[in-house]
DNA sequence: CTGTTTATCTCGCGG
DNA sequence: CCGCGAGGTAAACAG
C-alpha cells in the first residue's frame, strides 16, 4: 500500500492518519479549509482559504493555493512538523530554529488527507548549465574560434576567476566569459574587468601597447590590445552588443541547450 | 463536491478525471509513479519514481520529491497543460513559449488523482518586508535618527532609485538605505553610489567642500561630506562596518520584524 | 558555523 | 517586450 486516504475526515481521525504518516516517514497532502500563520524571519496571516499543504519527511512545508509556482506560505527542509487537535480543529505547526521561524496551520475543515510512500527514483542530470557548456567548449574548442586552444579554467584574477583561459591561432591571450543566456551590459563590464587584470599581470598599456609581451596582433596599429576578450552567450542585449564594439571584444553566439 | 479523488485508475480512468478537472478549472494533484523530462532554458531528465505532480489552473506545474523546498522540476504559470494516453500510459505535457518550455510527465502508474475546486481566500499580508520596513520608517522616522524627516521615497538618482531620502535635525541631506537582513559590503557600495550621485546632483565635491549648499555639518574641518549616508539593517559583515567608516556613514540597528 | 555565488530562480514594476 | 531589483529567496559551495 503506497497511499493512504481519507476524506472528509473529523479532525480527530485527520490527526490519527498524520501521526501515522509522520511515523512511516510519509509524504503528506492535506486539502482544507485553513488559516495559515508565519512568524520569523518575517510574519504573516493568511485569512480563511482552501489550499494544498504538503509535509515533506526532511521537514519542509508547503502551502499552495490554486496560483502561482511559489508556495504562499513554506517552512524549508530541516523544520519539525506536529499536529494536533485544539479547539475541535487540526492544527499543524512547523517549526525551525536558527533562524527561529513557526509556521501555523488551523484547518476549519480537511477536505482530503493522503499519506504518500514514496520509494526511489531522486537522481537528476541536468544539461545546459554554464558547468556543461565549459565543458563542451575543452572537448572541442573550435565552436569558440578555430585554432582556439584553452590553457585554464577558473583561472584567478585580480577580478575573480576567469571562466576559460587560452590562447587563439596566433598566441595571443583570451580570455572567455560563458554566459548560459542573453547577456545585459553588464556581462561585458565583467568581461572587461578580467581583460584589464591580465592586462595590467602581463604589463601591457591598456592602449594595446605591447611591452616586449607574448604576441602582438598581427599587421594593426596600436589600436588592438594584446588581451582578446571573447563573450559566449546566445545572445546579447543592444547596449552589451555596444560596449562589446567599444572594448574591441567579440561575442560567440552558442545555445547552451543546443547540441 | 470539492474534492474527486481516484486511486489507482487506469490510465484512461486517469485521463477522464484529469481532463474533467482541467475542464473545471481544478487544481490537480497527481501521486504516481514517472519519469520527468524537461526541455527549455536548460534540460533534464529524471528516471522513475514515485512523484508528486501538482498541476493548477493558472498553468503552473509542480514535481516535488519526498526533499526539499524547492520542485525538482516545474512549469511556471502561464503554461499549458495537455494530458494524452500513449502507449498505454498518462502522459502529461506543459508547455509555455517566450522562453519555449516543455515539461513531460509520463506516468508508468498513477497511485492516486485528485480535483481540487478552489474557494477564495487569496489575501496574504505579510510584515517585515522592505516595503513593510519603509512605511514604518515614514509613519515614525524618529527610530532612524532624532529630528530625521524623510522627504521622499524612490526618490530617482543617477545610480537607481534610493529607498529612502530626507534632512537630518541639521538640514542636512540624508540617504537612507533599507535592508531586511544582514548585509555585506555591496550594500554600502550601493549607499555610496546614491550619496556620491547626490552629491554630483548638489554640485559637492566628494571630498565634502560645500560650494554654497544647505547646510554644513557642525564644527568639523572639510572631511565631513555634505550629504550623509545612513543603512538601515539589522546588522552587518565586520567588512561592511569598515566600508561604511571608511565613508563616514551612519548604520542604524534595526529588525524589520520587531515592533 | 558564517559568507559567497548561482538559479530552468520567481515575482513585480517601470520604460 | 526587455531590464532591473527584491525575496521569509533556496541551495550549493568554500573557508
Amino acid at each position: 500500500m503506497t497511499v493512504t486516504s481519507v476524506h472528509n475526515p473529523s479532525h480527530r481521525e485527520a490527526l490519527w492518519e498524520m501521526e501515522d504518516a509522520f511515523e512511516r516517514g510519509d509524504l503528506i497532502s492535506v486539502f482544507g479549509r485553513c488559516t495559515v500563520d508565519y512568524e520569523g524571519r518575517a510574519s504573516s496571516e493568511l485569512g480563511s482559504g482552501d489550499r494544498l499543504v504538503v509535509l515533506k519527511p526532511d521537514g519542509a512545508a508547503l502551502v499552495h493555493t490554486d496560483e502561482g509556482r511559489q508556495p504562499v506560505n513554506w517552512q524549508p527542509p530541516g523544520s519539525e512538523h506536529r499536529a494536533a487537535v485544539r479547539e475541535g480543529r487540526l492544527r499543524v505547526v512547523s517549526t525551525r530554529t536558527n533562524p527561529a521561524e513557526t509556521l501555523t496551520v488551523a484547518f476549519e475543515d480537511v477536505h482530503q488527507l493522503s499519506a504518500l510512500t514514496v520509494t526511489g527514483g531522486r537522481d537528476l542530470d541536468l544539461h545546459g548549465s554554464e558547468e556543461d557548456l565549459r565543458t563542451r567548449i575543452l572537448e572541442r574548442p573550435d565552436i569558440v574560434e578555430p585554432g582556439f586552444e584553452p590553457t585554464e579554467t577558473e583561472r584567478p584574477s585580480i577580478a575573480g576567476p576567469m571562466d576559460v583561459f587560452g590562447v587563439d591561432a596566433d598566441g595571443t591571450p583570451v580570455v572567455v566569459e560563458l554566459k548560459r543566456r542573453r547577456v545585459g551590459p553588464d556581462a561585458v563590464g565583467q568581461l572587461a574587468r578580467y581583460v584589464r587584470g591580465l592586462r595590467e599581470e602581463l604589463g601591457i598599456n591598456d592602449s594595446g601597447f605591447d611591452g616586449d609581451s607574448v604576441g602582438d596582433a598581427d599587421g594593426d596599429d596600436g589600436e588592438t590590445p594584446a588581451v582578446r576578450g571573447v563573450l559566449v552567450a546566445p545572445s546579447v542585449t543592444d547596449r552589451a552588443a555596444e560596449r562589446l564594439a567599444d572594448h574591441g571584444f567579440d561575442h560567440v553566439a552558442l545555445d547552451p541547450t543546443d547540441e
